[in-house]
DNA sequence: TATGACATGTAACTAGTTACATGATTCA
DNA sequence: TGAATCATGTAACTAGTTACATGTCATA
């Protein structure tokens, strides 16, 4: 029986690439900075990864070169095959359950440290949090949200990291007191 | 000049794998059960990588074949330098800020569709929230808490996962009410 | 003219997934 | 004796990271 095709995976960059350029057209390099930016605390993504996804997306279709500029620039446009994979991903492909968490992970195992350690652990989860939220705070008031798209759904994106860091915050105080 | 050592990496399999085996000893076959169970919500792992971490720490010393069993089982256990290794990554290696979330990337693009797919979306988003918490309380009820470690930390991760799913379904409420 | 920002790309690696492959033991 | 479970392992792949490598353009 020869190999059957079975594969679809995430591929979330892919889209987060896809939907990025759906808002706007832009070069590598601008999408490395809106990544940085904008994207830091839900996808991040490296340069070399960024590019090579940019070269697959075009071998696919699914975005084309739009403009050339200087210093070898060139500026990518979505097409109607890349909105449509978009949209698809969007609505049909079911989302992942529940990522991978490494500070549970800790949390797990703390039973192999002393006590005070293990508080210790858990205190500094929450000052963390409570400093995320903090920063989340302070973005929020700096943004000049308006009635766009990026702003309802970027200000949703938002508020959601700013419940979960608070959420975060009041189970590690919670948490202290539970370990004797 | 030569290539500069530099690696470190999160390698959290490695320390799920020695946290299991601090925790009581057992074979490839029993820590994948244990994963299924315990762990799939914090900490996923296939079996192709279990046997191969666990051939990786035997050839770094940090666990030992202490007993075999009848076809081929290999009973595993921590070594000193194991135990070493998991303390030092629980109190001194720093914690991974924020991990992906696709969940939250497609609120991002949430745009590209028409304003009631994306209502339904978050709704579903909620639903699973809140069928997360409602199994995670079933467990929590269905469980014998005691006063050992595994009682104590274990009721900290589920306790955070309630908060989490409550948090979730909180937020999806609420953004549903966002979109016009 | 030298520095910094702009701009793209590749190589080598680690982590994780799916599928393949094999064999032993138990018990109905 | 046939099916389920126990038990281990490998091959080929995708995704993501770090480091390396190169070159252009504006401007102080």
């Amino acid at each position: 029986m020869s190999r059957v095709e079975c594969h679809d995976g995430d591929m979330s960059l892919r889209h987060a690439v896809l939907g990025m350029l759906e808002d706007e057209p832009g070069s590598g390099y601008d999408l490395l900075k809106r990544f940085e930016q904008a994207m830091s605390n839900v996808w991040p993504a490296t340069q070399s990864q960024l590019y090579g996804e940019l070269g697959k997306l075009e071998s696919a279709g699914m975005i084309h070169v739009h403009a050339e500029g200087p210093r070898g620039r060139k500026e990518y446009e979505i097409t109607d095959a890349g909105r449509a994979e978009l949209q698809h991903w969007l609505i049909e492909v079911p989302p992942t359950a529940a990522p991978r968490n490494d500070n549970l992970l800790r949390v797990y195992f703390l039973g192999a440290v002393a006590p005070g350690q293990a508080r210790g652990y858990i205190a500094t989860m929450g000052e963390t949090a409570q400093a995320r939220e903090k920063r989340l705070e302070e973005l929020e008031a700096s943004i000049d949200w308006g009635d766009d798209n990026a702003s309802v759904y970027g200000r949703l994106v938002l508020e959601w990291g700013k419940r979960y860091s608070a959420m975060y915050r009041e189970w590690a105080d919670w948490a202290v007191t539970q370990i004797k």
